[in-house]
DNA sequence: TGCCGATCTGCCCTTTAGTACAATAGGCAT
DNA sequence: ATGCCTATTGTACTAAAGGGCAGATCGGCA
């Protein structure tokens, strides 16, 4: 059973809220971290959001944030700093309810606009130059340990603090680079970093 | 009421469409545009898939693209081309209800593995900028060797490949790196490439 | 003229990177 | 069981990268 607790201000509850999860529980406080699944849905205004919101994820829950008047960028700002969600703090009951799902399995959602946005974005990045596409596609070549490696090079790490973050011998690392680099058909760890920098 | 109609290669209805919408309708062709509200959800594997998405498209209806093997490629290949959804095909019954839920509304459906994708792909567009600005500025502190220098293992060269292009030693390409490196305060060629990659 | 910065180079040395060859072990499918 | 794949590690070797020390040339500038 899942648990929803709504945040706010007033630490009051919402109709729609309650139409939606009649079991939701209301606070105007964090709460502390339960053993339960939680979904925390957070309303915030304003600069005060993202301070609560990393608070609020510090509880390990999933923390969806509610806005009275969403636009892109408080979005972007939400879901970088770690929200699972992003909606309209009076979403109809069957929105919540879909989100409340894709939020409990681990997913992400966003309202259609941005989604949008974030599909003619990221296809800019995936579709502008022609390398870059082969580079999606191929990296899904690489197991999960060469992935692994791979990407630690292409934020400029070295073999030996690659090791270390990996908790694996120096030897293995090579290993797993020497793979990578057979996969991706490039030559040497620079050639690998300039091919995943910007995935 | 919307018109769910599944277009597949046998024309057969699977057994969690019906559940999840009971007046669902199985094709084997693309059907003619109606009036309706029609969802058309199209099955097709590999390379058949864009041209018979267009050609569904072409309806003006709503398209999701069902795969039985997802993956991102494809995904952004389904999505670009102007499907409104792309997602398993076996996808559960509740699921394919949220879909059609979202896509209905003109919306778009993809799922969360994607999402993050491109909410990580959309951020790095839009939080990007400042760095590059930096490295710009920090470059103008390299002698004209050095950075031309600097720009060759941007591409990727080695040492021996740039002291080639250069017609200069191998030696002498080491030490504008080495005033590089320090210049930019950088500790290697990888981090380097990094750096100055989309400048 | 003498000093300075930029460029270029050689010798030599250490540290990284990368590869060849080989081996062990768990998971998974036939 | 019998492979096949993945992950792990070792030894040993070659190649590439990086840097210390030293010296050369050249153009500008006080």
């Amino acid at each position: 059973m899942i648990e929803n607790i709504f945040i706010s201000e007033d630490g009051e509850l919402n109709e729609r809220w309650v139409e939606a999860f009649p079991a939701a529980v209301a606070s105007s406080q964090i709460p502390e971290p339960t053993q339960a699944n939680t979904i925390l849905w957070l309303v915030c205004p304003g600069q005060w959001l993202i301070p609560r919101l990393e608070k609020a994820l510090a509880s390990n829950h999933p923390v969806v944030v509610m806005s009275s008047m969403p636009n892109e960028t408080e979005a972007f700002a939400a879901v970088s700093s770690g929200a699972s969600g992003y909606c309209h703090h009076l979403a109809s009951p069957s929105q919540l309810q879909e989100i409340a799902t894709v939020v409990e399995n681990g997913g992400f959602w966003v309202g259609p606009e941005l989604l949008q946005r974030l599909l003619v974005l990221g296809l800019k990045v995936v579709t502008k130059p022609k390398e870059r596409k082969l580079s999606l596609q191929r990296l899904d070549l690489l197991t999960a340990r060469e992935r692994a490696v791979a990407v630690e090079v292409a934020h400029g790490a070295t073999n030996k603090e690659i090791a270390r973050s990996l908790s694996i011998s120096e030897r293995t690392v090579k290993a797993h680079l020497s793979a990578a680099f057979e996969k991706l058909g490039v030559s040497d760890r620079v050639q690998l970093a300039l091919l995943l920098h910007d995935v």
